[in-house]
DNA sequence: CTTACATCGACCATCCTGGTCTAATTTTAG
DNA sequence: CTAAAATTAGACCAGGATGGTCGATGTAAG
């Protein structure tokens, strides 16, 4: 904090929902070096001479847009995800719900920070580099802290480390191709009600096949 | 054809292909719009004059690597594709194979068609669209063209359709890790058979777990 | 009225772009 | 050998986009 300025916090919120968002699609779409701030002004519909007025360069405004897009993730991700599923499958699963959920709420913050992460543009001050790492770490340590992972219910012929990493494959590939296919059109609600009943059948035969027969589950 | 000049293919080998890496590099890398002619000869150590010499635009100069892509890859990746295997998974992991193969071989072709296909900045003429359909279909026929693979080995508790899905996702996920561990760096001889064997084990693990028990390999 | 803040968009210096052109050099031909 | 033809390099160009500035205007408060 203290690069957003006060006078920007002082509009109504409709004003400054338009910027944020015109700036989150533009940096998102273009990468830092190439967005424009003409373009911004121009979708957010305010003066050129405002956005240098409430932010004070177009880096100040792009590192706001970074905070405030950790600040979601952690609220709104990170901070959902429910570290009690000890099965390992219903885990992923779930955590691949969240983040679709997220994604659904928050598209512009979703590729904004993907290109953030993709192509690291622009330099960060000291204090939003920490917030960075602290959001990361925290999070590896949500998705990825599986060690402690229940290994009884796989089947003995198969490694569980390798047969972890499969199902986890498999999650990605269906949530990627779920993403894929919603990238412009958003999906209906029963649509989308169909296809969260696909992935519950792709994690049913999951189960099926990796874990021992005769789970606890029906 | 018909976009390349003689005057370019007279060229000593060398500097040819100094010329095309160069170019395939910055398109790849920056994509048709941001490309600078100027960034091409200045990698490729020529003269601004001769790049307009050689090929008469920029959009020539595209042209002519588009098809020489598509050359490429119809050279080889889609006809090395041994399409006689009929077991699934095994079909699957050799088409895997011989992607990375050709990733390997080519990484400047595979930026290049990896952003042309992403992002399809700039027009083709019609002979080069044209191929362009061809060596897709072709490709698609030869990838995707999986409506007789043999389902007799899946077990009969899960939908062979969706296993297949699974299968796929499993191996496009191993790729896409191997893909992404080795972008910058190339990977050493030995590490790249440790990897390979890696994978012939998450095969062995897919057939335990999706194929009938008993199955006739060892 | 004055003062302070808010808003706009014309404007600016700068940079980079694809492409041209001249002048020099090398190669080929006769 | 000369002369013509092919090849090379890079200074140069007009055009367009960039981040950022600034004076003009509006508005509200005291």
């Amino acid at each position: 904090m203290g690069y957003a300025l006060k006078s920007f916090e002082k509009l109504d919120s409709d004003k400054q929902n338009r910027i944020i968002r015109a700036a989150l699609r533009e940096f998102g779409k273009q990468g830092y070096d190439r967005a424009s701030t003409n373009r911004i002004v121009q979708e957010a519909g305010i003066g050129k001479g405002m956005l240098f007025y409430y932010f004070n360069s177009k880096k100040e405004l792009y590192w706001h847009l970074v905070d405030l897009s950790l600040e979601a993730v952690q609220r709104e991700f990170l901070d959902k995800i429910d570290d009690s599923i000890d099965d390992v499958i219903d885990r992923l699963a779930h955590i691949s719900r969240v983040k679709w959920q997220f994604f659904t709420v928050h598209p512009e913050i979703s590729r904004f920070l993907t290109h953030f992460f993709l192509t690291d543009g622009a330099e960060l001050p000291d204090a939003l580099k920490e917030k960075l790492d602290r959001v990361m770490r925290y999070g590896f340590g949500k998705v990825y802290e599986n060690k402690r992972f229940d290994r009884s219910r796989f089947r003995e012929d198969v490694d569980p480390e390798r047969a972890h990493q499969l199902i986890e494959w498999t999650i990605k590939g269906y949530a990627g191709d779920m993403m894929e296919r919603f990238k412009e059109k958003k999906p209906e609600p029963e649509e989308l009600q169909r296809l969260w009943d696909e992935f519950d059948q792709y994690l049913h035969i999951l189960k099926t096949c990796f874990y021992k027969r005769g789970g606890e589950e029906g």
